[in-house]
DNA sequence: GTTGGAGTTCAAGGCGGCTTGAACTATAGG
DNA sequence: CCTATAGTTCAAGCCGCCTTGAACTCCAAC
């Protein structure tokens, strides 16, 4: 064993380096912010990192998770279609693969939940308007400034749905970033 | 008292009127979404819609909040200039008023928090990636893919910074919105 | 048929954040 | 100075989410 700098591998096979550890924390946090759970993203980067595909009991090591909670972030992550199951070629386990279209993926799902939780909203407040519409014990001054906060609701409603076109637009940027192409990873600007 | 209709108010001082909590909760839902307290969220709106100063002590009743939390809450959203404080004239409890700023405040907030995040993430990877670009055990491969998810992050926070712009730019029709004009609440578009 | 490894499911437990309620401070009035 | 009310602070409890670990299913090899 040579000298034990901070990113030093044990063995060549499976180094748990630092900086690797990093990178699959910092996405992460990233994909927990998004709303997702944080290991989702931790078994994702990891996949990515390697490059090449995994068993379930690699990524049970490497990441310090139980064969539990593997087998339901796998699922997850499969049925989003940001992983693949490589079935056993002879006899082996399963290894899984990480798919260089997670952006894609992720925007949409994103996209989904937020337009799902948006429409909610407005209608809680369009209800709350027909109620208070209906009721003649309501105050004017009341009753218009919940018209004014539905109001305000609709047009942040539109500002979401810009910000998700473009934001579609920019994705189709960011997606080819992560592919194996041959071009620089930076296309600078 | 009149026949009871869902909505209709017990007494008119103060009717706890099922769509006024209705609209309350959708605020309050929004602003956890926002990754703020629901019930910072659910003060202010009942502040914001009963367009007066309120005690303390009412807000406790119509939300049905303990003391200690009525006081937390107004503090976080005295902090970030949403509510102010009117002090007692003469000898009585003081009053609370919503500002019809919110957006603008709640924005600025919200900016600043995800401009720390993103800097956040971006500062790890840029560690991890000068870690693996210092180790010469680091496989070629895999420095490369850490370099993509360098340049995604990248982008992706352009992206981000792109939106909190034009964003500003809507939020500065939005704020007029909620303020007590006379013009029709919608500017139809 | 049986043995063993891979993978799934789910109840129990752990963990973190929010709320409560009581103790405490501050201020005005008696 | 004493009392009462408004307001603040914080430890303890509560609640919901996530993970664990064990039981179970499936399948291939023997």
């Amino acid at each position: 064993m040579a000298a034990v700098s901070p990113s030093a591998p044990g063995a060549e096979g499976s180094p748990p380096g630092t900086w690797e550890a990093m990178a699959i924390d910092a996405v992460g946090s990233v994909i927990e912010f998004w709303g997702f759970k944080r290991n989702q993203g931790r078994v994702w980067a990891l996949l990515y990192l390697r490059g090449e595909a995994l068993p379930a009991a690699s990524i049970e090591q490497e990441l310090t998770l139980s064969k539990g909670a593997v087998s339901m972030l796998l699922r997850d992550l499969e049925h989003w279609g940001v992983v693949s199951r490589v079935p056993r070629k002879g006899a082996g386990p399963n290894r899984y693969l990480a798919s260089t279209d997670v952006v894609r993926m992720v925007a949409r799902v994103i996209a989904e939940r937020e337009a799902g939780f948006v429409a909610d909203i407005r209608r809680q407040l369009e209800a709350a308007l027909s109620m208070a519409r209906q009721d003649a014990a309501v105050p004017e001054a009341q009753r218009t400034r919940l018209e004014r906060m539905a109001a305000l609701a609709e047009q942040v409603d539109r500002g979401l749905q810009l910000f998700v076109q473009t934001a579609r637009l920019d994705v189709g940027t960011w997606i080819g970033i992560l592919r194996e192409g041959r071009g620089p990873a930076r296309p600078a600007r």
